[in-house]
DNA sequence: CTATTTGCAAAGATTTTGCATAACG
DNA sequence: CGTTATGCAAAATCTTTGCAAATAG
């Protein structure tokens, strides 16, 4: 399972180093959840293991991002957020929540009609990345 | 027509300083475009009038879009942007070229059938702002 | 007049980078 | 072994804030 992981970073040249390991175990004991660097980087550093610069983390994470291992989504007024794409939903976006900051998800199949639309209208390749949608939760409904 | 955005800061409390105006005007010369908080800093400075400091650019572009006057567009790897949110496209939409980083709209036509079906399936109200769709424009096309 | 707003410079927050050292393959 | 990755600290970026002075209403 997590070892398809690191098949991935393989094919991708990547050194199967103790920190990519660590980071992407954390990122699979997570996965759902959408993570701080800052968080990652105490979650690695608190498994008592050796320990791990902050910079590692920031860069492994943007090299995961490059070969579409994770997804990044930049929030308006805090770090960024990171989690793993697992396979069997590769595909999904967020519902971003305006007021709490929370982060709901909906599946590609309610937005591929959306996207083919977008396709033909526009003349505009949707990626296959989260699409970022802002809004308010059923707990913080719109004022 | 302009002077309607000024009637919008006088119905929020907000004085209408020289600056705020220079900013209004900035932006409503720009319309349709996104502009970067240094952009406007400068074009404010460079139409010769008296100067302006970047903070007040930063704490103007939070209140216009704290009051809904602007929308700001979080980059990943850039400044976030900002547009006038002219009152016939006030409900578009972003679709954001990974490869270009050029911003294209779509109206809310398109996605309004969409925003229902995340309103019933999630309970999710999507704000009036624009959501980020990120993809590949015709020129750059995913490779 | 008084509550807001401004400008400046300093501080914060997040992310990136240079470089010597370590270590994967 | 040679290339790639790491850690640290320093730098770079972007944004926010404190405070005294200025000013809109």
């Amino acid at each position: 399972m997590i070892d398809q992981v690191f098949e991935i970073l393989k094919e991708n040249n990547l050194k199967l180093t103790p920190q990519r390991k660590e980071i992407v175990k954390i990122l699979w004991e997570n996965r759902g959840h959408h993570l701080e660097i800052e968080v990652i980087y105490n979650l690695v550093a608190s498994k008592g293991k050796k320990c791990i610069g902050l910079a590692t983390v920031y860069r492994t994470m943007e090299l995961f991002n490059k070969i579409g291992l994770i997804s990044r989504i930049t929030m308006e007024k805090s770090p960024a957020k990171y989690e793993l794409n697992v396979f069997d939903k590769l595909n999904h976006h967020h519902l971003i929540c305006l007021k709490c900051g929370q982060v709901q998800e909906i599946s590609d199949d309610i937005a591929s009609e959306f996207k083919t639309i977008i396709a033909e209208e526009a003349d505009f390749k949707v990626a296959d990345k989260p699409m970022k949608i802002y809004g308010y939760c059923s707990k913080c409904r719109e004022p």
